[in-house]
Parts: C-alpha cells; structure tokens; sequence
DNA sequence: TAGATTGTTAATCGATTAACAATC
DNA sequence: TAGATTGTTAATCGATTAACAATC
C-alpha cells in the first residue's frame, strides 16, 4: 500500500464509480467478484481494477476475487465517506437551490449546516430546513461554527472575495460550480470543480467531430 | 493539423478551459497573447498550449504570438459552438428544471425544443417557454422533430428505457446527469456525463487525504 | 492437489515537457 | 537586422497493459 500521497488523479477519479458498481452488487446480493468480472461490466481492464485497488492496500485474496461488502466498505472508507464533515452553501439561487435539495448529502458523510446568498429578497426563504441567510455573517458564522466545505453557486465575480474570506476562517474545500478558476489563485485549496458549460461543450465536440469519420 | 479523430480526450478536454479564458481576454480588450502569458494565467507549461493548438492548425504567428479575437473564433469553431443543435430535456424535476432555466444554451449552439417528463404533476407546467410534455409523446416528437441531443435529467431506472427509445429515433447524443451508464450499454453513442455525486465523493476523498500531509 | 485469481513486476503505450530550428 | 515566439521534433515522464509467480 502506497501513501496516500503519491496515487495519481486518474485514480481517484475512478473511484466514486467504483463506489458506485460495487454498492450496486452489495444491493443486488452478490458476494463475490473477480477484477475480470468487474473489468466486464464496467469496460475497464482487469489489470487496471487490480492496480488501482492495490494503491490502498490487498483487498482481494487469490483463488477468489474481492468481497463485495469487504471492498465496498474499504473503498467508502478512503473516500472519507463516513467521515462526518459540515459543509455550507453560498448562493441560493436556482442552482444553489437544487444542489442543495438534489444531492443526497448524508449518504456521502456530508451535513449542509448553513446558506448564505447577497440577494435580500432570498433572505426569508428556507431551503432544506435551512434559513438564507445574509452573505454579511458569513465571516461570524464560519469563525463560530468552522465548517470544511462549500459550496460555491454564486456569480463568478462574487467568487473571489468570497473564497478569500472563507480561506481566512479556516475553511480551504470547495465544490465549486463556479467560473472562478479557485485553484490557480489558491493552490493549496482543495477543490472540486463542476463546470456544466465545459461539459455541454464537449458534449458538442464530440457532435461537431463525429460525424466526419 | 491531425485528423481529428486522432485529438486524445485530455486535449479535448481541456479545449472549454482554453476558450474561457480566451473569451474573457477578448472581453476585456487584449489583442495578441502569446504561449508563455497564457501559460502563466492559466497554470500550464506553455509548450503544452501550443502542442494542444497544433492538433487543429497553426494558429499563431512566430514572434507575435497568438491574436486572440481569432484564436478565440478558430476554438469555437472546433467545440462546434456556431453550430446549431437541438436538444431535449428528459425530466423536469428539481434538477432538470434549473439545467434547463441556468444554461446559456444559445451561447453554446444549442437549442433547448422540447420537455418530457413522466409524472403527470409536473405536465401542466411551463419552463423556459416550453410546455413539459408527457414521456409517452416522446417517440413520436423524436421521429417527427429529429432532436440532435437529449438531456438527461431522469431517475436511473427510467433510463435505459428512454435512452433505447432515443436511440432508435435516431439521437445519438446525450448529456447525461443520471448514474445510467450510456456508454457501455451504447458504445457508440455520444455521451457526456456529469455526474454530481461522483464529483461530491472526489472531494470527499481529497479533504479525508490532505491532513495527513 | 488443481484451478483460479490475486498482487506485483516488467513492457508498452501515450501524454507532457524540453529543445530548437523556422520565421515573423 | 535582432528579438521574440511559434510549430515541431526529440526526450522524459507517467499511466496502462501484459505477464507471471505467489497463494488461496
């Protein structure tokens, strides 16, 4: 088992969808799988299931595979997903809004604990049990309660004073759905970018240069 | 200039990121940049960019740079943005509705003509000028209206179904926001996935493995 | 024991970086 | 012309795949 350290991007970004196959089989009582099993329904090589797995320890046992429950419960524990960690929304608009109902935060060991957007015509709304508040205690609000992650669905503009302040009291994880380009104004922030116009950007790549073969 | 066939995905990729910040340059009146200034703002090698540029053409000039209101067009051109594409909605829950209302879809190409949606609540509502529509017209509209692209804004379990049925009408894009593997049950259909849980849990994984530095 | 499948090392492949001649 | 910067080839680096000994 490497550091933790070292294991490459590409890696980790397998992950959640590793994640996601084997509660699949956990779900549908399967209890055992091969890396070939798993290379099969998931259009991955054996030999890469096994390299990745193997970054974080043996989990499989030769003769036999992987147990399902075994190594679901390990891959859940590297992404840190019983790991209880509070995170706060900033922007509660349309976006902000639906992240905020959408996502099944609990599942993933996350806890939305508070909402802030600029706009004073949100501020009597309630989302998820939760009151928007005014941008204006977010500083109060993160030194008193220090949350470890937000969410960020405010205008990019708004985006970097925003970030700086929640960098000052101590909170450096973002999801950002954000243009602002977090990372490279703060390298050492941990960020998790979800840019919807790059991805329907692509997606219209791929249209403009399919047809031509 | 390669066949674009041949452009690998990371270049592809990373074409939406370049365009950004050629749009913004362009917005805020700058001419010509040149590898090594974009280099620096955008936290890449500069051989790097000019390596991903040249997959299309030479679009520089040896030294002077890179004019960026024509770099900016020339990338447009190749993400297919002056192309016009139709695209319908499938799903008009809480995540569907904000795809639809939040995106820029002109600036993209795209046109948004159509929502289905299976519940018949929601088939009395109007988004974006767009009456939702019930899934069992979706046939139909597909055969006589030749959509290019569908979004997909629908439960797992409903997908496969839909996803076949677009199939067979001909639309063979998808941008795809539910856990339904397009891709490998469809080898040859375009998909973009956006997988917001995945992204969530990608997070996760960094926040659980930074302290430990 | 024989068969299966892992963990791991070695080989291959592809992507990134460095270097530099071409040229504006 | 001299300086700058590209386009492109070569070198390096890292990720994926193949192979196989270890072992359940």
């Amino acid at each position: 088992m490497k550091d933790t350290a070292s294991v490459s991007v590409s890696v980790v970004a397998r992950l959640p969808r590793y994640y996601r196959f084997l509660c699949d089989l956990s779900k549908r009582g399967v209890e055992r799988v091969s890396s070939k099993e798993l290379s099969v329904v998931m259009g991955l090589t054996a030999s890469q299931i096994r390299q990745d797995f193997n970054c974080f320890g043996g989990f499989g046992q030769q003769g036999y595979g992987y147990n399902v429950e075994q190594l679901k419960k390990e891959l859940g524990a590297i992404l840190g997903l019983q790991t209880e960690k509070s995170a706060v929304l900033i922007g509660a608009g349309n976006l902000g809004r639906t992240i905020a109902t959408h996502l099944r935060f609990e599942a993933l060991g996350f806890r939305l604990t508070a909402i802030f957007d600029s706009a004073p015509s949100l501020q009597r709304e309630w989302i998820r049990g939760l009151p928007v508040q005014s941008a204006g205690f977010l500083r109060e609000y993160c030194l008193q309660n220090a949350p470890e992650m937000a969410i960020l669905c405010l205008p990019e503009n708004q985006a970097p004073a925003v970030v700086e302040t929640l960098l000052e009291c101590g909170v450096n994880a973002f999801w950002n759905f954000s243009h602002y380009d977090v990372h490279t104004a703060h390298p050492d922030a941990l960020v998790e970018n979800v840019h919807l116009s790059d991805s329907l950007m692509t997606l219209s790549y791929k249209m403009n240069n399919s047809k031509e073969r």
